[in-house]
RNA sequence: GCCCAGGUGGCGAAAUUGGUAGACGCAAGGGACUUAAAAUCCCUCGGUGGAAACACCGUGCCGGUUCGAUUCCGGCCCUGGGCACCA
């Protein structure tokens, strides 16, 4: 008799086989075509949540179908494993990060075993490891020599009680987490990388993303955002001139203030001899760094009784402090056009500023700038030498005007900002640099690389980094004179690993940041995550990518040939994340159903692209499905017989059985291969095991097609549910293992139909179905949707306008 | 505020290029088997009317294009993701 279905026993014996012969172990031949498929590496917190139990069986389940496709296929895992939490657990439970990350790794490498998913675990690499970041210090410093890092000061949330540098995150209504201390904007020294150098080529190359998304493309594109406006000076009477950009030259003339950032120069001298404005200006500095609180924000404003010198007109505006213009943006100076301008426009209303306007519909409508501001384009009037010239004329003659007094020029903007990438956190990669009284900033020469964190460090309720209070890590000799000096004790940004692991899985023990195999695996084909990483971690991965090419590391443009990103998968309508408390644990699914189930109801429950709220239940459903397809192929071996399958000699109920299987293969392979749909591919097998259900036929030929249709099925289902199937191949007599087995085809004669089914409409709703046969034509079509008795209820006394067959699908009576 | 998505039965969803709205699954209700329960199997299952055939309504809201719109266009509402120091 039949075995009962005991996925724990038969899971344990898959994955032991699998680790036994390396099944999964990836190596390089350059006679076979690879496929490099990755899932964006885990942060180490703790514990698997669902979020990513989708993202890794997506990837288990393409990396598992492309090696049924006969690819060398290399699908790595490994750990992202510097980051804050790591510092809020030590602080918590007074463990070194180090510790709590290490135990964290070990116990979710667990699980990701236990789910069965294919990985060539001795690529396994952690990015806190000196061996993984020593490489991005020496890459660190080549920059720095290419002049592609440089250090500036920049805005960051500074806590007054715990003097600590806040992430946005840690600021929870303008205040401290911890200390609850209104928190202020601080400006400090930090590294920068030139991203904008590759601004250009990061935006032209998206065109050639073509196995992207394409809302991926456009954020990246808008973020990027290039725009070309015209740079220009206003005078400022014994002062700098603040320079500005603008998109919108054409209304210059309309401009009646300029604004500053609180912390311009200007700005900060008017408030020296004004206590109001000195009052304002440290206001503005409780605003957070966020954009998003900065675009949200009551917008404010004070004047600085500084006048700016209109460079056409030479007519004095106001300058204006306010509290939206971003000093680490530009100039931290803008021009001001309340007429066509809307943020402008409240502004001016705000504080009385003139309203000027100087462009005006192209249709001569009036415009009520009472309402609002006017923000198209259109034809310029009140513009002296300008008038009457469009938008457009006027963009070239003003610019072309501006050049010829030395006043301004065109010029192309990116809203891209260089990438800041000091931290002032202890868990993460130090930054190697050497800071010499008298030399500067030295990079750590190569030969003393790495440059390691110490990992034993006490953790208390103190805050703060616990490097930059060990003189033994920060004292040192200067490379370059040989005399006293400090090490950076700042870290790198943790985007800084997720930039570039994806290139070190294909050498991951080579002594250099990479090798000749980073040729053979690079680029990665298909890339796995979620759309939260649309565009920084995918934007900063794409400019390593070509940092690593210009150091002749990586052939190539780009990192990622084809990218699916991956829905949230959210509880009560937000995303799941520790520090929301709305993660769902997946182990006790696993415990009680069993990795495959998990799995198989993962992949079923939703598109992957689409986000997921979850749900237990559902569960079982997956869970009965398996059990029903364990039953069928037992009974199916339990009649031993061995007979060749006839195709031409099946009789009609045969036949339309295997039009099912062939049509259901031709389905699964592409929803698969192509469309990345795994809930429909499970969806059209579930429907074949019903009709299999059904069928019961004992003659020879009935067997041998239930013996295609269920190796089909296995074969079908392995890549999701790769536990089950491993059982099941041996149970149907094969010799060699499911994993390695090549995906079934479908047979194009088995979908050969004599009649296909068609719709009636009449005036596009439905009345009937008619049976026609394949080959009929239009007339023939037309005559038999007419007799349809159902038809004739709604076409007689009629008059029939028009005739639409789709072939294959329906016809329409248009009748009126 | 800005950029990008999404909104379909009680629930997760399907409808791939403008062509049968609700496949597949969950839950629920009814039945079979069982001493009983579990498991399993069968039936019903968008709303209203109807014994049924069938008819009308129905894909967030308002409007448009079309023989035909969940799908395309315009406007709005709501939800989610990102906004440069969460990862």
């Amino acid at each position: 008799m039949q075995e009962n279905y005991k996925p724990q026993e038969i899971e344990q014996q898959a994955q032991e086989y699998w680790d036994k012969n390396q099944i999964f172990k990836a190596i390089e031949d350059p006679d076979r075509e690879k496929f490099y498929c990755l899932a964006m590496f885990p942060y180490p917190s703790g514990r698997l949540h669902m979020g990513h139990v989708r993202n890794y069986s997506i990837g288990d389940v393409i990396s598992r179908y492309q090696r049924m496709q006969g690819k060398n296929v290399l699908q790595p895992m490994g750990w992202d494993a510097f980051g804050l939490p790591a510092e809020n657990a030590a602080h918590k439970n007074k463990v070194a990060p180090a510790s709590w990350t290490y135990e964290n790794i070990d116990y979710m490498r667990g699980q990701l075993q236990r789910l069965g998913f294919g990985y060539d675990w001795d690529r396994e690499l952690a990015t806190c490891r000196p061996e993984y970041y020593r490489w991005e210090q020496w890459l660190f410093t080549r920059l720095l020599k290419k002049d592609l890092v440089y250090k500036k000061n920049a805005m960051v949330n500074w806590d007054p009680v715990d003097q600590t540098v806040l992430a946005n995150e840690q600021v929870i209504d303008g205040r401290g987490w911890r200390s609850g201390a209104l928190v202020e904007r601080k400006e400090i020294p930090q590294w920068f990388m030139k991203i904008t150098d590759y601004a250009d080529e990061l935006l032209k190359d998206i065109d050639k993303l073509d196995g992207w998304p394409e809302q991926v493309r456009t954020m990246q594109r808008n973020w990027i955002g290039r725009s070309e406006g015209v740079e220009l000076q206003f005078e400022v009477g014994g002062e700098e001139p603040l320079t500005v950009y603008t998109t919108r030259p054409d209304t210059l003339m309309g401009v009646t203030y300029v604004a500053v950032a609180a912390e311009h120069p200007l700005a900060l001298k008017a408030a020296s001899q004004n206590p109001d404005l000195q009052t304002f200006v440290e206001e503005c500095k409780t605003t957070k760094v966020a954009e998003a609180d900065m675009a949200t924000m009551e917008k404010k404003g004070m004047d600085t009784g500084f006048r700016a010198i209109h460079p056409v007109t030479g007519e004095e505006v106001p300058v204006y402090a306010a509290n939206f213009v971003l000093i680490d943006y530009g100039s931290g100076a803008v021009m001001s056009v309340p007429a066509h301008d809307q943020r402008d426009y409240e502004f001016a209303r705000k504080y009385g500023l003139a309203i000027k306007q100087v462009i005006y519909p192209l249709n001569d409508e009036t415009v009520d700038l009472e309402q609002a501001a006017f923000t198209e384009k259109g034809i310029l009037k009140n513009s002296g030498l300008f008038d009457g010239k469009t938008s457009e004329q006027a963009f070239d003659a003003i610019a072309e005007y501006l050049a010829e007094q030395g006043k301004g020029a065109k010029q192309v903007n990116f809203r891209l900002r260089d990438w800041g990438v000091s931290r002032q956190r202890y868990w993460g990669t130090p930054i190697p640099v050497i800071n010499c009284d008298a030399c500067g900033s030295v990079p750590v020469p190569e030969d003393q690389l790495p440059v390691v964190l110490p990992e034993d460090v006490s953790f208390g309720e103190d805050v703060g980094s616990p490097i930059k209070k060990m003189p033994e890590f920060y004292q040192t000799t200067c490379p370059q004179c040989g005399g006293k000096a400090e090490r950076e004790t700042d870290t790198f940004d943790t985007f800084f690993e997720s930039s570039w692991y994806y290139a070190r899985f294909a050498s991951p023990d080579a002594d250099a940041m990479l090798d000749e195999r980073a040729r053979y695996w690079l680029s990665v084909d298909q890339y796995i995550g979620g759309i939260e990483h649309a565009v920084l971690h995918l934007l900063y991965a794409r400019f390593f990518h070509k940092l690593m090419r210009d150091e002749g590391l990586v052939d190539g443009d780009e990192p990622f040939i084809r990218l699916l990103t991956q829905g949230m998968v959210l509880k009560d309508g937000t995303k799941m994340s520790k520090s929301k408390g709305n993660t769902v644990d997946p182990q006790g699914l696993i415990d009680q159903y069993g990795a495959d189930t998990v799995r198989l109801f993962t992949m079923f429950a939703a598109p992957p692209e689409q986000s997921l709220e979850w749900a237990d239940s559902g569960v079982d459903g997956a869970y009965r499905f398996l059990k029903r397809l364990w039953k069928q192929v037992y009974s199916h071996v339990s009649v031993l017989r061995a007979v060749e399958l006839r195709p031409d000699e099946l009789n009609e109920q045969q036949k339309a059985l295997r039009f099912k299987l062939h049509e259901t293969i031709k389905k699964v392979s592409d929803d698969i291969g192509r469309r990345y749909t795994f809930n429909t591919a499970i969806a059209a097998i579930m429907e074949l095991m019903n009709e299999l259900a059904k069928f019961n036929d004992d003659s020879d030929q009935g067997h041998a097609l239930m013996q295609e249709a269920l190796d089909a099925i296995v074969l079908m289902l392995s890549p999701i549910v790769p536990h089950i199937c491993h059982q099941l191949w041996q149970q149907l007599g094969h010799e060699q293992i499911v994993a390695t087995e090549h995906w079934p085809s479908y047979d194009e004669s088995a979908l050969v139909q004599d009649t296909v089914e068609l719709v009636v409409q009449v005036n596009g709703k439905l009345r009937g179905h008619i049976q026609v046969p394949a080959d009929a034509d239009k007339a023939s079509i037309e005559q038999m949707a007419k007799e349809n008795e159902n038809v004739k209820q709604h076409t007689e006394g009629k008059t029939l306008r028009k005739v639409i067959v789709v072939p294959g699908r329906l016809v329409n009576l248009v009748v009126g």
